[in-house]
RNA sequence: GGGGGAUUUCCCGAGCGGCCAAAGGGGGCAGACUGUAAAUCUGUUGUCACUGACUUCGGUGGUCCGAAUCCACCAUCCCCCA
């Protein structure tokens, strides 16, 4: 099976600009793609993560890819999907950022011997001169046309900053750039960047007369519709310092029966016949699915090591509660009040409410348990000694935290 | 530059000068049912020293016994005209 077939059986590509011609030079390893991405966080995310998959599939198949940092373009902020402004960053931000990032896709992109390039378009952005590209390529966009583009409908009713107006020509410029200078012929990016990318194959056709192509990744969204990745907490980060390997393995791991096919066809590298086989799985047995999906992508993100660690404990909390690897938090002297703290202090001080309020209604719904013992009593109090040895506390199902007093 | 409108708790959105911690919906959380799923039903959803107290309704002052509700100024956003 050729590249672009598999990653059409994944279901990855949404839209192409010219199937035959990406055919073809994708399958031959002939094409110098790039993917882009803003630095507008810390940390990569899921859907970051999505895209560096493809990034490796496509280098394994004798490609080149080029990873570009966004440092230039995040100084301006992508409009596309977003109903307000972006809250601008600062220069000191995006560099951090930058830095960041690097240092996560090194572990993705094997970037040795020129296999791969890394490169940050603040290098060329940042020095531009206003009228020069107004100039040089500000006569080959069209305002009329640009505003009909998808990107920017959600603005028009809340408004559009000039300085967002102009992401899509810095996005296009990049294309342009790379083009001239490294050979890219081909961007890869999200689906909500496609009009973004053709901007940059526009562009190249007018500047330079030649055909550049464009490929967008299938957002995954889930049954709802819905973005796969987020949390009502914020986004699952591919930092462990972030998002723990345990909750990073647990999101997998409760993903909805009609969307685990459909994640590991999308984000494992499974084969595509193992996967087929699991088509025909429904009910319980979907369950071993999701272990499967959450095994996967906690073992590629973070190692085998941790995923198997994930695995352990998670099984070992629900199937019987028997002790397990699983977040501790240590009590100081200070915690205790006359020797005791009381049940809603340990639940704050654990991270398994925000408030002591919330932590007496968890309580007084039933919700909260030690060592698998249900708590009724909201004023119920631990001593040192009590938590000497450890006890698990546990609010709903699904959070748990061990509690030792030093 | 001129005129009009808006700003409420996580989000949307009601809100009479006292009965407002603030309707309703969404979302979240918990319980029942399950398969760590979905759907459904129930409860809950500012904080704390919790039958009470305290802090919230863009900001700052003011009127009043009393203000999310009235007044003034400031800020931000939207719309119309130029």
């Amino acid at each position: 099976m050729t590249i672009y077939d598999e990653l059409v059986a994944r279901g990855l590509i949404a839209q192409v600009t010219d199937e035959e011609e990406i055919k073809e030079l994708v399958n031959s390893g002939k094409a110098v793609f790039y993917i882009g991405f803003d630095p507008t966080a810390d940390s990569l995310h899921v859907g970051h993560f999505m895209a560096l998959c493809l990034m490796k599939r496509l280098q394994m198949a004798g490609n080149k890819p080029i990873a570009l940092i966004g440092g230039g373009t995040a100084m301006v902020g992508d409009p596309s999907g977003r109903t307000d402004m972006r809250q601008m960053m600062t220069p000191e931000t995006i560099n951090h950022n930058c830095e960041c990032f690097k240092k996560q896709m090194s572990r993705f992109i094997d970037f040795s011997d020129g296999k791969a390039i890394m490169i940050n378009n603040a290098d060329w952005l940042l020095g531009l001169n206003y009228i020069d590209v107004l100039r040089d390529v500000g006569a080959c966009f069209s305002v009329n046309r640009m505003l009909t583009a998808e990107c920017y409908k959600q603005r028009m009713e809340k408004g559009l900053s000039f300085l967002e107006f102009n992401y899509m020509i810095m996005q296009s410029y990049d294309f342009y750039h790379l083009y001239k200078t490294l050979g890219c012929n081909m961007q890869f990016g999200g689906d909500d960047q496609w009009s973004n990318m053709l901007g940059g194959t526009e562009l190249i056709r007018r500047k330079l007369g030649k055909d550049a192509y464009a490929m967008t990744i299938t957002l995954l969204l889930n049954s709802e519709g819905k973005k796969m990745g987020k949390t009502q907490s914020g986004a699952v980060w591919l930092d462990p310092d972030k998002t723990s390997p345990y909750d990073f393995y647990q999101y997998w791991r409760n993903v909805a029966d009609a969307d685990v096919l459909k994640c590991i066809r999308m984000l494992t590298f499974l084969p595509l016949e193992e996967i087929d086989a699991m088509d025909s799985w429904e009910g319980a047995q979907l369950n071993r699915a999701k272990e499967i999906l959450a095994f996967e992508l906690t073992k590629l993100v973070h190692g085998e090591e941790e995923a198997q660690k994930a695995e352990a404990s998670a099984k070992a909390l629900f199937a019987s509660g028997a002790e397990a690897q699983i977040p501790t938090t240590e009590l100081s002297d200070a915690d205790f009040i006359d020797g005791v703290i009381d049940i809603g202090g340990i639940l704050v001080k654990a991270g398994l409410v925000p408030s002591k309020s919330e932590a007496r209604r968890a309580i007084e719904q039933g919700g909260v348990s030690v060592d698998n013992e249900k708590i009724s009593d909201v004023r119920a109090t631990f001593t040192k000694a009590d938590l000497a040895d450890g006890k698990v506390f546990r609010r709903g199902k699904k959070n748990f935290r061990k509690v030792i007093a030093k």
